[in-house]
DNA sequence: TGCATCTATCTGAATTCGCGATAACAACAT
DNA sequence: ATGTTGTTATCGCGAATTCAGATAGATGCA
């Protein structure tokens, strides 16, 4: 059992063809076909069910086919390992939330890129969802993610605390004047990130019945629809005073116990964390704060 | 980088030279130095210091050794769970104390051995150390040992709790005869399971301090010695009832608080629970009280 | 029927693998 | 000195394996 077989299993597995799997291993499907035959006569048992229109794994090969997963991926962080003397270098690739990414990874990453210029550093941004999902799949080697998150695979490390505020149009000037109308607009990512959830339950405890989500994509737009008086939306109180000053928006405070967000970065427990991520997380941990006093 | 090879790299590692690996692997010299040199190259890094008697492991190579067992036992482990349907069904290797094993085991065993006759029972017996190297090896698919084990890899369910008592030679009628003497032999096992520990901690609670240790293998052999007047021992109190009852001893009974010892099934939490051990705990798993209240 | 889309199988070339023999080297005993 | 032993490295050859391409067979669809 060779673990290039198990390759070619997986990934007809996953695409439930032996010449789809062909086409994307760079080979041929009489190749592919070989190669499952035999591995089914070394194992004894067929792994597909054999379908005029592809194939579909049999109860052997669903067991087998989180085996071939892991087999590999260990093989890939072995490569890596083995590489990995101490000294970051080669790839890097993390995932964050576009707020944690705009507001507190921009410095750290320029100064990591300077300071560790072997490094390719690689950002993917998204939801928490996605990034979790991205984690796992070892896509990317961590993210910085909305938290906590409580899963079994990953571990996860406070980094940042956020306090949130709410922005609304420039012509509500006081929060009640919103929440007394009884319904409002709210102008959200889609998968939302914890954001729209908090900002609901804000809405919610202050009598607000009838809540209409908008969903835009990305910050500047969530940003622009606020300040052309579509609805109201949810940020970091940092966000909003290091990046936008011109008072096309009001701010409101909320009480932080209701408005707050940590975020975290997880990573998968069982995989192996990389030098150039043990010296990222060293930048981007925040200085402690008895040794920031004097700020 | 072929599972194969990692097999290879990983027995050479092992015994510290091609020659004896190729020896252990069942071919020659050359065709390991060969595996070994083109693993090298398609890494990039050297994995091991030739020397003159023999190879040592480089750091890329140490780097490397954890992944390599890693796959070889993810790939023995592969093989199994495609073999197995759910029907206990091949070797099933466990391990256990002589003590758990004659006491409560065996008629499990028994009861196991003729449910499923087409499962190889393998029994290994040692001590709590020695059979928790051989879970975390591999060798053993888990082990009923002493417990609390608190290890991080390992996964540990409580089977049986046991009152221990004093068996002494016949001439002893007391307890307080014996700690009387201020010093007492006892005849115990040699890495002794928690019981030495356990029958220390008894002695020098009431005073005793000159315990001088008899070690011997087994327990037919402690019981033997015991009986002949050569010191006390400490042993569950159910197995004195069940198995000797020739009066050859005198049993001292011990307040339970001080004396008992919990039986737990050790198995590695990352490993295949398979069909055949699955079934085998159910069969070993004690009935719950509430259940038996008839007895 | 003809076409498209699968998987299975066969064949010959290229590659790799395993073995045996040999070389080179160092340590150690004679 | 000299031979012996134990080690890794290298080469050549035959066997085994792998790969790509061609072909065959089956099925569904227009």
């Amino acid at each position: 059992m060779d673990a290039a077989d198990l390759k070619f299993f997986a990934a007809v597995a996953r695409v439930g063809g032996m010449n789809r799997a062909a086409s994307e291993l760079n080979t041929v499907q009489s190749n592919v076909t070989a190669r499952v035959r035999t591995l089914e006569e070394e194992l004894g048992v067929a792994l597909f069910n054999r379908g005029h229109k592809g194939v579909t794994l049999t109860a052997a090969g669903q067991r087998l086919l989180p085996y071939a997963i892991k087999v590999t991926h260990l093989l890939d962080e072995a490569r890596r390992a083995v590489k990995d003397d101490g000294e970051p270098r080669g790839r890097l690739t993390i995932g964050s939330l576009e707020t944690s990414a705009a507001l507190r990874l921009a410095p750290v990453l320029a100064a990591y890129a300077a300071a560790y210029p072997e490094v390719d550093l690689v950002l993917h941004t998204g939801t928490t969802y996605e990034l979790i999902a991205q984690v796992l799949d070892h896509v990317v080697e961590g993210a910085f993610v909305c938290g906590p998150v409580n899963h079994q695979d990953l571990l996860e490390e406070v980094f940042f605390r956020e306090q949130l505020v709410i922005l609304a149009p420039r012509t509500i000037r006081r929060l009640d004047d919103l929440t007394r109308k009884g319904h409002v607009k709210i102008v959200v990512h889609p998968q939302g990130c914890a954001y729209r959830q908090i900002l609901e339950n804000i809405l919610i405890k202050r009598g607000v019945v009838g809540i209409r989500p908008l969903e835009f994509g990305n910050i500047e737009t969530i940003y622009r629809s606020v300040s052309a008086g579509l609805g109201i939306t949810l940020l970091p109180k940092s966000l909003i005073g290091s990046i936008w000053r011109d008072n096309a928006v009001s701010v409101h405070e909320v009480p932080e116990a209701e408005a707050h967000i940590t975020t975290v970065f997880v990573h998968r427990q069982d995989a192996l964390i990389s030098s150039a991520l043990k010296e990222f997380l060293k930048f981007a941990r925040p200085v402690p704060v008895q040794m920031r006093a004097a700020e």
